[in-house]
DNA sequence: GTGGACCTTCCCATGATGGGAAGGTCAAGG
DNA sequence: CCTTGACCTTCCCATCATGGGAAGGTCCAC
């Protein structure tokens, strides 16, 4: 199998496979005479995991982590589920600063006239003025 | 006022303070003899726009249409508000995008036992395996 | 006059991804 | 046999916002 085919099978563009070989993240089972890369079922299997965990959000260094325990047959379960749980608590952090911000943001929008008049909560809240009162929903 | 004191009365660090003045959203008053920025109360004032439009999750492109109303007397608030409710969809996207991340990890770490076995559903998820199915809690 | 705390510019790194150039290779069809 | 197009290769550059650090100039207090 070339790049370009083990692109089509595992999702992951042909840039980005040469970019994880470079990382370490997979390599491929041989080159052929003209230099090409080759792949096998297996290489395949390791960009579709690639790819899962980074849909599940996990940095690359975070999924090299997880590739290695897949692949480490020793690995416990609490090693998995560690590395996952901290992820979690990564991606709840984020969701609760960017809730902060839409919550503020509603607020502030909700406050704008959207009209043909400059003035505008919003640009106050910006510029530094004291934020008007949250009015019970 | 010198970068180093702009930036204690910004809170925006000297590095950002040049990267800004790179980009266009914020030029020192003047220059002195020996070549250092000089600031005003203006430019702080900017710099603390910009510190809580980015506190809000806006873009540096963002923030600075937001700075160019705010210094246009002319603007309409609903150019504003647009901008504002733009950035709301946007965070609000990304925050959905978490959540369904958090949610299909928390099933996979709910059914992982966490102990001293190999066995791991999340693993399994990661290698492609069909999802058990999510328990009702 | 010396040391330390500033300031300047310039280059590099991050993380994950894409764009694109320049050049080699291969297969199919004229 | 030759061309064309679709591959492949490596290499460099860009993104976005931020920080690190080097090399060198400046200023103030002791």
């Amino acid at each position: 199998m070339n790049i370009g085919q083990a692109s089509d099978a595992s999702g992951v563009s042909a840039k980005m496979i040469r970019y994880y070989e470079e990382i370490g993240l997979v390599r491929p089972m041989g080159r052929t005479g003209n230099n090409y890369r080759v792949y096998g079922e297996e290489e395949v299997h390791i960009l579709r995991f690639i790819k899962r965990a980074r849909n599940l959000g996990f940095s690359l260094e975070e999924t090299e982590m997880l590739l290695k325990l897949w692949q480490d047959k020793e690995r416990t379960s609490a090693a998995v589920k560690e590395v996952a749980t901290a992820h979690i608590g990564d991606l709840e952090r984020r969701i609760a600063e960017m809730q902060g911000m839409v919550r503020t943001l509603k607020h502030l929008a909700h406050c704008c006239g959207g009209d043909e008049r400059p003035n505008c909560p919003i640009l106050d809240d910006l510029a530094g003025a004291p934020a008007p009162a949250p009015q019970p929903v």
